[in-house]
DNA sequence: AGTGATTTCTATAACGTTATAGTTTTGCCG
DNA sequence: CGGCAAAACTATAACGTTATAGAAATCACT
C-alpha cells in the first residue's frame, strides 16, 4: 500500500482557516485605524456616534471578539475567575454543585472558571500564591475555610479580590458565602428533643475548618438549654470515611451507659455510617434513636425514610460567590458581601419530594 | 464618625509591588540580550553551555515563571485544557471524580484547567465552537458523547486535539476512555443468573448517549445465552431522578407477570430507586429479587449490603484522559490513545472493603 | 595571516490590545 | 473671515514573548 517514496504530505488541504478577525481586520473594514476601532467598542466618549456604529455593525458582522491573550498582556486583566477546592474530605455532593453554579453564574459574562484543586500533600497555600503571584485570575474563590487561614490573610494584604465559601475567625471583613451551622445545631437538637431524645452525640466536623466549631457551638448549647445530656465524639469525624465512621460509633455506642440515642451528623456519609453503627447494634431508627444529618444532594430519604434531614444550597453559595467576586473586579471598591443560609426545617426523609439526582 | 470632607484617599500605602521578573529583568541581571535569555530557557542549540548555566541561576533566583498571555499571544499556545461538562443526569458522582484526577494528572506539567459546563438549555457544540474559535485551549476534554457526536466531528475536522470520556459509533479514530458497559452488562446478567434469577429487567441510561447502547446490547446478548426473559424499562432512565425511577418501575414490577426478579442499574440514584420501588411493592432484597449497579463511588454497599456492586473507577479515566491529550497537544502527531475498562468483578456490598468517602 | 566554517550571541519584528499624546476636522463666535 | 475651542479621529508605543535573519566572535586549516 505504502509507495516507497517518502513524499513530504502534509495535512490533506491547507484548509485556508477563516482567520479570526482582530481590530485590525475591522479597522480595514471599516476605513479606520485599529486604536479608533477599539475605542468604539469601548463606547469611549470620543468617538462619534456614527462611527460607533458602522464599527459595532462590523464587528458583529465579523463575528468578533477580543483576543484575551492580547488583552491580558496589555491590562493584565485575565477574565478568568480561579475556584480553589480543597480535595480531601466528603464534601464531594459540595464540589461538583459549588461548580455548576459558579459557573451558571458566570454564564454571560465575560469570565471563565478555572478549578484548582489542590491535594493532602499540599500547602494549601500553594495554589493561592501561584494565582497571585503569576496574576493567573482576576479573583479567587476558595472553600473550606480554617478560623485562622493564611490565605484569607495574604489574599486580604495584596488586595486580591477574593470570596470564600465558609467563615473565618480573624475579624477580616471580606466576601463570604456560609452555611449557618450553628443555627443548624441549634434545630437540630430542638428536633431531637421534639423526638423526645434524651442524651445526644455529635459526630463533628473535622476541628481544622470552621464550621465545625459552629457546629458544635450550637449543638452543646441548644442541648444544655434543653437540659439534654451531649456528647461529641473524638475518635472519628464526618470526613473520617465512611468505614472509621461506622467503626468509631458503633465502639462509641457499645461502651456508654446510658447509650445515646440522638445524633446528629454533619454529612450524607456520615450519616449512613452513623445508621450502620446503629442498626450493628440491634438498634431501630426512629424508635430506639433519631439522626439529624446535613446533606446537599438528598439522598439520605431513599436510604432510611425516617431519618431527619436538613438540605443546604450549596447552589445558591456559588451564585452568591461568582457575584460577590464579579463585582469586586469590576469595581475595586465594592463593599464585601457576606451570606449566611439559615438552615430550613428539620424534615423526616419521608416527608421530602426532594429533587434528588 | 466619617466626617463631611471628602478625602481622595486611595489604598493606604502604594505597596510597592516588588514587580515579577520578565525575561528583561533576567537580561538585565545578565548582562545579555532579551532574545538570548529566551533560548537559553528552552536550551536551544545555539547557546552556550556557560550561558545556559548563568540564564537559569539567574532565572530561579528571581522566581521567574514565564508570563503566560505573552507566550499566548505570540505562540497561539494557551497551556490550558478545557473539560466541557454536561450538567444534566445522574453523572454528580462521575464529576468532581473527574476533575479532580485530570487535575492531579496535570499537577507538575504547565497545563490548567479550565472547567466549562454547560445547561440542559444550550447547544453542546457551543462550548465547543467557543473554545476552539477563540482558541481558549490547547486541548479539550468532554464527557457523555453521543452515538453521533458532532462535537467529535467538530474537533476531528479541524484537527483540534480532544479525547472523550465514552466512545462514539462514527467510526472515527480519536483518543477516548470508556467503561465497557457491554461487558458490564454481561457480567452482571451472570450474576443475576449465577443468583437464580430468571427475569430481567433493566433500568437503562438515556438513550441518547453512547453507553446505554453498550450496557443494554451486554444485557440483551448475555440475557438470550442464559436463556433468561428480560425486560427494558421504557418509562425512566437513569438519569430521569429518583423519584421518576422509583415510580416508573414500582409501576411495571406491579404490572409484570411473572414479575422479574433480577434488576440492572446503571447508575447509584437509579439503583437505590429501584430498590425501594420494589420493597414498596413488599420484596425482599436478596430473597425476592437481586440487584446489580454500576457506581463510581462506593454507597450503595451502605444502603443495602446485599445489593450487587460494579466499581467504575473514573479517576482512571481522568488519569487517562488527561495523558492523551497532553501528550496530543506536545506532539500533534501522537497517534490516539484508547482506553477501556474492563469491569471488575459483581461483589455483594457486605464484602466491600471499599473506601467511600 | 587569510579564508571559510562554526559557534554564539543580538536586533528586529510581530502576536492583539489599549493608553497616551497628538493631529485633523468641524463648529462657533466675534 | 480669523481665531479658538471642541469633537473626532490617528500614530505610536508598550505589555512579554519568540522566530528570523543577521552580526560578531572563535576556531580550523591552509
Amino acid at each position: 500500500m505504502t509507495s516507497g517514496v517518502d513524499i513530504p504530505l502534509r495535512h490533506p488541504a491547507p484548509d485556508s482557516e477563516p482567520e479570526r478577525p482582530t481590530l485590525k481586520t475591522i479597522a480595514a473594514e471599516t476605513g479606520l485605524a485599529v486604536a479608533t476601532v477599539s475605542r468604539a467598542l469601548k463606547d469611549a466618549p470620543d468617538i462619534g456616534e456614527a462611527t460607533k456604529r458602522r464599527v459595532r455593525e462590523a464587528a458583529t458582522r465579523l463575528g468578533y471578539r477580543p483576543n484575551r491573550a492580547g488583552v491580558r498582556l496589555r491590562t493584565g486583566k485575565t477574565n478568568v475567575i480561579a475556584l480553589v477546592l480543597s480535595t480531601e474530605s466528603d464534601v464531594m455532593n459540595h464540589t461538583s454543585q459549588l461548580i455548576y453554579s459558579i459557573a451558571n453564574a458566570l454564564r454571560g459574562t465575560a469570565y471563565h472558571l478555572i478549578v484548582t484543586p489542590y491535594f493532602p500533600d499540599q500547602d494549601p497555600m500553594d495554589p493561592i500564591r501561584y494565582l497571585v503571584e503569576t496574576e493567573s485570575a482576576d479573583a479567587i474563590i476558595l472553600n473550606q475555610t480554617k478560623p485562622e487561614d493564611p490565605r484569607v490573610r495574604y489574599m486580604t494584604d495584596r488586595h486580591f479580590p477574593f470570596a470564600t465559601h465558609g467563615r473565618t475567625d480573624m475579624g477580616i471583613e471580606h466576601s463570604y458565602y456560609d452555611f449557618d451551622n450553628e443555627a443548624f445545631g441549634i434545630a437540630a437538637v430542638e428536633a431531637l428533643a421534639a423526638a423526645g431524645r434524651k442524651r445526644l452525640l455529635l459526630v463533628p466536623p473535622p476541628r481544622t475548618h470552621s464550621y465545625a466549631r459552629h457546629m458544635t457551638t450550637g449543638f452543646v448549647q441548644a442541648a444544655g438549654a434543653h437540659g439534654l445530656a451531649f456528647e461529641v465524639l473524638t475518635t472519628a469525624t464526618s470526613d473520617s470515611g465512611g468505614t472509621a465512621i461506622e467503626e468509631a460509633v458503633i465502639e462509641h455506642l457499645a461502651n456508654s451507659t446510658p447509650r445515646p440515642d440522638g445524633l446528629l451528623c454533619g454529612s450524607t456519609t456520615a450519616a449512613m455510617a452513623a445508621v450502620n453503627a446503629a442498626e450493628r447494634l440491634g438498634l431501630v431508627l426512629g424508635q430506639d434513636f433519631d439522626l439529624v444529618a446535613k446533606e446537599a444532594i438528598r439522598f439520605l430519604h431513599r436510604f432510611r425514610p425516617d431519618i431527619l434531614v436538613v438540605h443546604e444550597d450549596v447552589r445558591e453559595a456559588g451564585d452568591f460567590l461568582a457575584r460577590a467576586v464579579v463585582a469586586a473586579v469590576e469595581r475595586r471598591d465594592t463593599p464585601a458581601k457576606q451570606g449566611l443560609e439559615r438552615p430550613g426545617s428539620v424534615d423526616r426523609g419521608r416527608d421530602n419530594k426532594g429533587g434528588s439526582s
